[in-house]
DNA sequence: CGGCAAATTGAGCATTGTCAATGTCTGTGG
DNA sequence: CCACAGACATTGACAATGCTCAATTTGCCG
């Protein structure tokens, strides 16, 4: 009998039973999936375009981004995470890595071999949907990046990269009294957004001056949400928050 | 017993097929979907931002795309899709639809109640999992795209959606023969590369008049592959066309 | 042969990028 | 406790990619 795993998966369960409906046995065998700890500096790789990986992962803490760099050595964040994410359940389920995954802050990770994951999958059914579930939200929020980056200027872009941000934290029940760390440098935000550093230094500075945020440091403040809001044309549908309420009615009777 | 479905998940069960190890009853379960085959015209909408889908459903023939819209009402196109896709899985899985769904040209569509597709993932995972592998691979496929109209140039941009419409018309075994049918206007570009029309026009003039591809109407031909391919900075590796090969031997080895 | 949608083209403009300098903050070693 | 290094942020001047507006042409269809 597999040891019960330290509570590093208690809090991404929570999430999925909110998903899907789960027995006691499929939660057992969501908490038992073996699980390899690790604790990794700031800025460090996790995986790498072109990596065959064996594993997956789950953040635990801190914060993480998913990358891309163009040919010409562009890059481009296409996801930041933060802790609770199930980072990487491609690398379960996909050969060859399509992006780098980078950590931004010191982070803990919980490292969960391939043929683990795929396992439980099969097993346990009812934990595969409420993690694909998972995946098609991110899949949601990339095509909203899409958009972002395809049509709002600069100002709206970093916007709504701020509005995303703090709705993602406060659900994720991270503390936000108002305002939240943004651990990313202006470069960071930059190859977010698809611009240079140096405009998204003028729209902060602008943004800043019109009181749509305040700044101190790294800390963001959201003085006037509504106001904000409005310029990024956030719209937090695509975040699927309501996964919960009505997934919960709809797994009980369906499936 | 249902009677069985006209070929039109055939297609979609060989594909399925290179993705997971399937056995008799995982195959029959899923050619056994209930269907409703219909029809749409070009420019026709499947499904709208806000629906909330009792079904999800399979590009049997024709082309559609998803494209979200800003609040300001300038058009993203987030995804275009070929015959043999299965769109809107997300249509069994979340609640609320994030982007609307839309033909380009005239369709044969092969629609699926939710709670099909729900019972089939419960009752044979395997299926499910080669499901959530195609849905991972659209999800490459929008990260690239976020590159593509974050840090692209137009010209490469545009570049780059040839090279990748031509590779996955190719691979799904539709015809090219060094060139092909390319059913969206220019506007319909512009949407999906984040640019204006006129502008998407310039710079289809300059590629031809460079001889990076020809066009006739509505078809593009490429004849020179690796030029072209240089200037879009086109890798294939996020369209994961490995998944057949290696795929097939994994799943037997894991699970 | 109209009637329309789509494609082209031109002229002027603006958002955003480039280049380069300077300021600020933080941690470290002396 | 101070000086310094290095990373990050900020600012200015100028350039350019791509946008806007508007007119014209082309292709397709009944």
């Amino acid at each position: 009998m597999p040891k019960p795993n330290p509570p590093v998966l208690e809090a991404m369960l929570r999430t999925l039973e909110r998903r899907a409906i789960l027995d006691e046995s499929d939660k057992a065998a969501f908490l038992q999936l073996p699980l390899r700890l690790q604790t990794l500096e700031a800025n460090v790789y996790i995986l790498r375009e072109g990596d065959r990986p064996d594993r997956s992962c789950v953040l635990v803490s801190g914060y993480a981004v998913r990358h891309k760099v163009t040919e010409s050595g562009e890059r481009q964040i296409v996801s930041v995470h933060i802790a609770g994410d199930f980072l990487d359940l491609d690398g379960a389920l996909l050969n060859i890595a399509d992006h780098n995954l980078q950590t931004l802050t010191r982070s803990d990770l919980a490292f969960i071999p391939r043929s683990a994951v795929r396992e439980l999958i099969v097993s346990h059914p009812r934990v595969g949907m409420a993690m694909w579930v998972d995946t098609l939200i991110d899949s949601s929020i990339f095509r909203e990046w899409v958009m972002n980056v395809g049509r709002r200027d600069g100002r709206a872009r970093i916007a709504h990269l701020l509005c995303e941000f703090a709705r993602r934290l406060d659900v994720a029940g991270l503390p936000i009294d108002g305002g939240y760390q943004l651990p990313m440098t202006q470069e960071q935000l930059a190859d977010a957004t698809g611009l240079t550093p140096v405009h998204v230094n003028r729209v902060l500075k602008a943004l800043t001056s019109e009181g749509l945020i305040r700044r101190t440091k790294r800390i963001v403040t959201i003085p006037d949400w509504e106001r904000l809001r409005s310029v990024a044309g956030f719209n937090e549908t695509y975040l699927h928050l309501d996964q919960v309420a009505r997934g919960m009615r709809e797994d009980r009777s369906l499936v």
